[in-house]
DNA sequence: ATAACTTCGTCCCATATGCAACTATAATTA
DNA sequence: TAATTATAGTTGCATATGGGACGAAGTTAT
């Protein structure tokens, strides 16, 4: 497929800057992820757990699950994994039993550090075609699109209504 | 978690970009994606296809892969899966009877008219911070980031790279 | 205080996904 | 032409993931 064949296809869609957000994330998260699975034994779900210790140890799987969307399931499985491989350790919260405060340790730091660092060389890759005024513009508007995420996202009574109208839309 | 919060936690990280971006877009499609499949029964992959095929009818599964970036099993499962509910249909290519030319029935479409204005919906939502200025400066940030992409992805010799250093830094 | 309700994390089950091996066709080379 | 190599797509298998039910702890209301 040649460039401007390309460019077509991710022009065409009428959602194109999700679909073109879409389409650099995937090509720059998920073969690195799988060389982490493949070269650590760290799952995609364990390998964000890290990150984001690596900047907030002391969280509870509670606040994974608010930050990046994954199930409870899903997290509680990634912190039961490194917990066993001696990556993270938990606490109970004294000031409530039912939580599970989670650190990194030396183990789970030095995974952290053998992998960042090609994460880190993607994203300045993913960066290249920008001019350093460009990737400070990105910045600011991730930021602020970021922002608003909690108010559109997670509402179940507007799912609800996207799928009522879905359904509707299908069957008529 | 307080906004504060989210904010200082999305802007934590040592791949800010990354992390910013990926953020944004898991809550933008997972949600609206399990609805879909709730709904029409169609799985994400499926979805994608329809998408693909809405604005590239006729193309051969092999293109599916080279764009978005999933393995030929899952883009293969989709179409047979389509087919065989009647929302795709697949002609040999008469020029290379290996390829199977893809194109979208009046059901798929309809399938296809169900879901894609939740997504619309959502896009704009996630777009709502931004000016109509900064939504042009966005889109074209997007552009050429995408450009880059072919150059900096899926070079498995890279990857190879990535992968012994990762395993020398882990096991010094 | 007790009952009803909420929240945190775990487990079971069904399903989605990737990898590797395979078949069939096509392209390349001798 | 025959032999080798490459490509399109499928399938078996192992595993990653989400939903829902559950137990335990905490909260609220009466």
């Amino acid at each position: 497929m040649g460039l401007q064949d390309r460019d077509a296809v991710l022009n065409g869609t009428e959602i194109p800057f999700a679909y073109k957000a879409s389409y650099i994330l995937n090509f720059y998260r998920e073969p690195l992820f799988r060389v982490i699975e493949n070269e650590l034994g760290l799952k995609r779900s364990e390998a964000i757990l890290l990150i984001f210790l690596s900047f907030r140890d002391g969280v509870a799987a509670q606040e994974m699950c608010d930050l990046t969307g994954h199930s409870k399931t899903n997290v509680s499985r990634a912190v039961n994994a490194l917990n066993k491989n001696g990556m993270i350790t938990r606490d109970v919260d004294p000031g409530d039993n039912r939580r599970q405060l989670l650190y990194l340790t030396d183990l789970g730091r030095r995974a952290y550090s053998a992998f960042i660092p090609e994460l880190m060389a993607r994203e300045a890759s993913m960066l290249a075609p920008l001019t350093k005024a460009e990737r400070r513009q990105y910045m600011s508007l991730l930021t602020k699109i970021a922002g608003g995420v909690p108010g559109w996202t997670g509402k179940s009574d507007d799912l609800d209504a996207s799928a009522r109208r879905m359904r509707r839309r299908f069957v008529d």
